[in-house]
DNA sequence: GAAGAACAGATTGTCGACAATCAGGCCTCT
DNA sequence: AGAGGCCTGATTGTCGACAATCTGTTCTTC
């Protein structure tokens, strides 16, 4: 079986191979920042030249992209950024609860007690963090996306991996960049964190899962109140040249 | 909400509009029915000219299949079809009883009258089917996948949908015409079907998602089984160039 | 004045050719 | 004889150009 690392450390080699790959983590980021709006129309030859290549490993990448979800492309009409509703967002935490409950119940299966110590001492420096800064909203949403990530590899699962870092985390970290929402709850957050830590290392998977689901059910309920709080526009503001 | 769609129905439309969609449909189905092996290299100029097309549309239909799993591309080495392994194969079991346990739990929630009457009449005729000629293999299978398909779609959730319809399936349609795999205990999965029906009808979302999991683990463990029994080689057998 | 059709511009889809990279075999050297 | 490096062949990556399709505008017609 596979192991799956982490991506927390450096994943940023020197010189990517291929100038589709490049490419693709090029716009992967610029949407996620929202440097490339909802919903914004992908011209292919506007996009080459900016990005000074030419238009066959672009429309490759844009496939990739496409196939990650971050990218809708209807034929003849060309591709755009997704655009993401209010609805779709609570959506993809229904998925989540799914597939990340299903992982820690198998994490609490394999991880190695290696693993098990490795992420206390993750959710320390969490709570050193939060303690510290009451936990600076970005950093702490990317420490909450580091734990998941972690048990979601311990699964041992790569297709689960797959789909949860793959798909859905793309595109909640898209949200959370372009929407106010801030890591609301950090203290909770870790708590339960903890206490799904400690199913793990009691090698009870049935409670992790539960306890995993009711974290992100929770979270869902967070992002909903959040929601249902703004009555201005969308997410951010939808581009010009939208729909 | 956008409504989704079962693919039961024709989804041959007599004339594709583009040439990757095409490529890509045909080498879909050449996967799933094996006609290109396990771990067979495809190779681009081949490729191409056995179906008369240049090699753009053709890496980008790659690229499109990389995305739904079907395909594993390795820079400056070419493209392949993805071996199944038996572990794999178990561990799509995994992946969907999360997302088919939700979706039957959210179907609870939306299913409109109209749809779970729809569904009981489709659980009829496979009853028929059964009683008739004890269900052969094929069409057993496929009337299987047809009632998880449309449970999948009665979710409302579109992220959901594509990642069952769109990665786990053509997987496991992989696996199940490749092996020798018989549709085990088709009168017990019918009456599975009827249970988890039940619930939805009484929207009782938690027994929907309970009964879900419970018949996807049975079918896991039917095929776990079943290859416990096969000491033979792989799946079907494997590429003369094979890694 | 409004509805419909033809046109123009731009954009996407497709193709063939060139350059960069990798795999395998052969030769040379120790 | 074995190990190492070089070379050749093939395959992938990239590019620019041409053809098909769509969108928005303008002209014609009722």
């Amino acid at each position: 079986m596979s192991t799956i690392r982490p991506l927390s450390q450096a994943d940023h080699p020197p010189e990517p191979g291929t100038l589709t790959d490049r490419i693709c983590e090029q716009l992967k980021t610029a949407i996620v920042r929202g440097e490339l709006a909802q919903g914004c129309k992908l011209n292919e030859p506007a996009l080459a030249a900016r990005y000074g290549i030419s238009r066959g490993p672009l429309r490759e990448a844009l496939r990739r992209l496409e196939g990650l979800g971050l990218v809708v492309h209807v034929p003849h009409a060309g591709a755009r950024v997704i655009t993401l509703s209010r609805t779709e967002v609570l959506q993809i935490y229904h998925v989540r609860e799914a597939l990340e409950g299903m992982a820690a119940r198998l994490a609490a299966e394999l991880m190695t007690p290696a693993e098990i110590v490795e992420l206390r001492s993750l959710l320390a420096r969490h709570a050193h963090r939060i303690a510290a800064d009451g936990g600076r909203a970005y950093f702490q949403q990317e420490g909450d996306t580091d734990f998941h990530d972690r048990i979601a590899c311990a699964s041992g699962n790569p297709g689960l991996v797959q789909m949860l870092r793959g798909e859905l985390y793309h595109r909640l970290r898209m949200y959370r960049y372009q929407s106010s929402q801030q890591a609301a709850r950090p203290a909770k957050a870790l708590q339960e964190h903890e206490q799904i830590v400690d199913a793990i290392a009691e090698r009870d998977g049935e409670l992790a899962e539960t306890l995993m689901r009711r974290h992100i059910r929770r979270a869902r309920r967070a992002v909903a109140e959040q929601i249902r709080s703004e009555f201005e526009q969308p997410i951010h503001f939808v581009a010009e040249e939208n729909r």
